[in-house]
DNA sequence: ACGCCGTATGGTACCGCTACCATTTAGGTC
DNA sequence: GACCTAAATGGTAGCGGTACCATACGGCGT
């Protein structure tokens, strides 16, 4: 033998990361790495022989699949990325387990970003996530034109942009109208004799179009302007308190408040009821989101009903349709909403 | 030229995504694709013309380098996995927040699974992520023997266990003794006059513990056996509010009721409230994990406080730590509790 | 006997990037 | 000028899989 020819022996230190390999798995079974791969991923391709020496050796050895080398080979990651504006105690995590829960069961992983409802750090994510290429990219809410957006359109990536609606989405989309929840909320709130408004609201986009109709409506049916108080990021309940005593303090006189979330509305009730406002004989409060648990406090909050499992779930399905190489038709959904009339109004 | 050696010409056509790779950028650039590499993930090894040149070609061509392969090559995936039990008004929360907030920065990526309490749930979901070859495992409570826990010792990536102590965990730990909780708790209380008492438990390890070591501590100091209520998966303010009828009904003189997490307790109260039993005179209620809110209700539920958001932030800390290479000594924190004394004892 | 087809398997060349080593060049020492 | 060193750049060979194409083979129609 030409010693020029052997391999270096002790070469194949430094590389790699020293697991089990796939073709560890394929020498052991006696086959070549490509029908262990098959035997993995497609048993049908296979014989019931190769199949089962190739599960035994997986077995033994106890491979795990690298999947980044399977998806840059395949360009398939598997992954999905999902952006939230907040994860604690917010109204959007219904959608996130749901959604989670739905991909796990299809074998996809997710991704997680949290954009604290910063428009900047939502484009620095997006960049960071399309890195990653995922097979699919779950948005709350609509990416407003911009780097990120035409980023996004470059990449392919299949979108789906949820909790909002528009003419104009960058791909897929679930969700229902601010507007109407606005209007909504207002004829809902009129019609049970109410006419002097306050609004109380975080510093959000979609809070404030829900607040725009609600105002537009309820002065075009002849009431005065709604006081609006904007508690910026304090979207707590201790937000709610203070936006509420300023209310009382500004507007004595009102009659209702819709705010733009349960925790602020949970947060006006604690304030009135601390100042001996009779809830909703005097004030009655309206929240949005419906979390979990409000139908069986004391009072139950009246709210906004979002169906965020259902966002999630059916953004699960067209992300992995999509991802899997088929269409979605249609591509544009409207959950809606529903008024839940409870004690507080 | 020997027309064998010609590639032939329109080759290439199936494979790969089509998107912008390092090798366009390092062409329009004028180097080859190494330097262009070095350009942007080690700046300091290139002259400053090189640098601006490859700079410049990226933002020309919308560039975003592909991670997958990145991470093929050099065994490191930028992506840290973290399991919860369970994410909708979820106390893991804050600590997801703050984790993936400080991974954020420092250019990692959060992948989120989610166990809903079940050991089996996780086992499957380790599986799925050791093949997307994370640089860390964050584990919420401690992995008990098993398969998991043999595959991810195998696979040597860095694990953190928290939530919980152990003597031995799989790798690095940040928690807190829930059997001193349970002791610390029993003595509160008896220091405050409560003598007859009454558990609300969600089916869940870490809740058994607390309660355990509760019980314990309250006979040892000649207190009654105290009555547990296991609301099983019920870990809502329903199920709080039914267990603590339960008690009422089962044992009408207990005087203390120490649930195993503040939507629990926020349920009993409510459920007190409702039968028109006085909170603290009559019975004292306590609740676990301190979310946000709950110091700015009315009654604020007297709690037990965890540091949440620093177990975050010092998992981040570790997990970075040892995933670029350097070791984290010690790997054991314990960051402790407090006992948060307000309204409701 | 021959060609044809479908099934089971294997060989090879990548996916897009980085580790490792080699080479070039500029600058300093003796 | 020979020699050495450090800085800047490039070539090559993978990382661990899968797409694509080639091959082997048994059964079948004619």
């Amino acid at each position: 033998m030409d010693p020029m020819n052997e391999r270096p022996p002790s070469r194949r230190s430094r590389r790699g990361s020293g697991a089990i390999t796939l073709r560890d798995v394929a020498k052991l079974a006696g086959v070549a790495p490509i029908t262990a791969s098959r035997a993995l991923n497609t048993p049908t391709q296979v014989s019931q022989t190769v199949q089962q020496k190739v599960l035994d050796a997986v077995q033994r050895t106890g491979y795990v699949p690298n999947r980044m080398a399977g998806g840059l080979a395949s360009s398939r990651s598997r992954l999905i990325a999902a952006i939230v504006p907040s994860t604690v105690m917010s109204v959007f995590m219904e959608t996130i387990e749901s959604l989670n829960h739905n991909l796990f069961e299809a074998g996809y992983q997710l991704m997680l970003g949290q954009s604290d409802y910063s428009v900047a750090h939502e484009e620095l994510l997006l960049e960071a996530v399309i890195g990653r290429r995922p097979d699919g990219i779950f948005l709350t809410g609509i990416l407003p034109p911009g780097r990120a957006r035409t980023r996004l359109l470059a990449s392919g990536i299949p979108v789906l942009e949820t909790w909002d609606l528009t003419p104009t989405p960058i791909d897929m989309l679930i969700g229902f109208s601010h507007l109407d929840i606005g209007r909504a909320v207002a004829s809902f709130l009129m019609d049970k004799g109410r006419r002097r408004f306050a609004l109380i609201r975080a510093e959000d986009e979609r809070a404030g179009r829900r607040a725009t109709a609600f105002a537009e409506a309820v002065s075009q049916r002849g009431c005065g302007a709604a006081l609006v108080v904007n508690v910026g990021d304090a979207r707590t309940l201790k937000g709610g308190r203070e936006a509420m005593a300023a209310v009382l303090r500004q507007a004595p006189e009102t009659d209702a408040v819709f705010c733009s979330s349960d925790l602020l509305a949970l947060g006006a009730m604690t304030e009135a009821r601390a100042q001996g406002i009779a809830i909703p004989q005097r004030i009655a409060v309206m929240g949005f989101g419906d979390v979990p648990f409000l139908a069986d406090m004391v009072p139950a909050l009246s709210t906004v009903r979002i169906n965020g499992a259902e966002m999630g779930r059916q953004g699960a399905r067209f992300l992995i349709e999509r991802a899997e190489g088929r269409s979605v038709n249609p591509g544009m959904v409207d959950v809606g909403f529903t008024i839940v009339d409870r004690d507080t109004t």
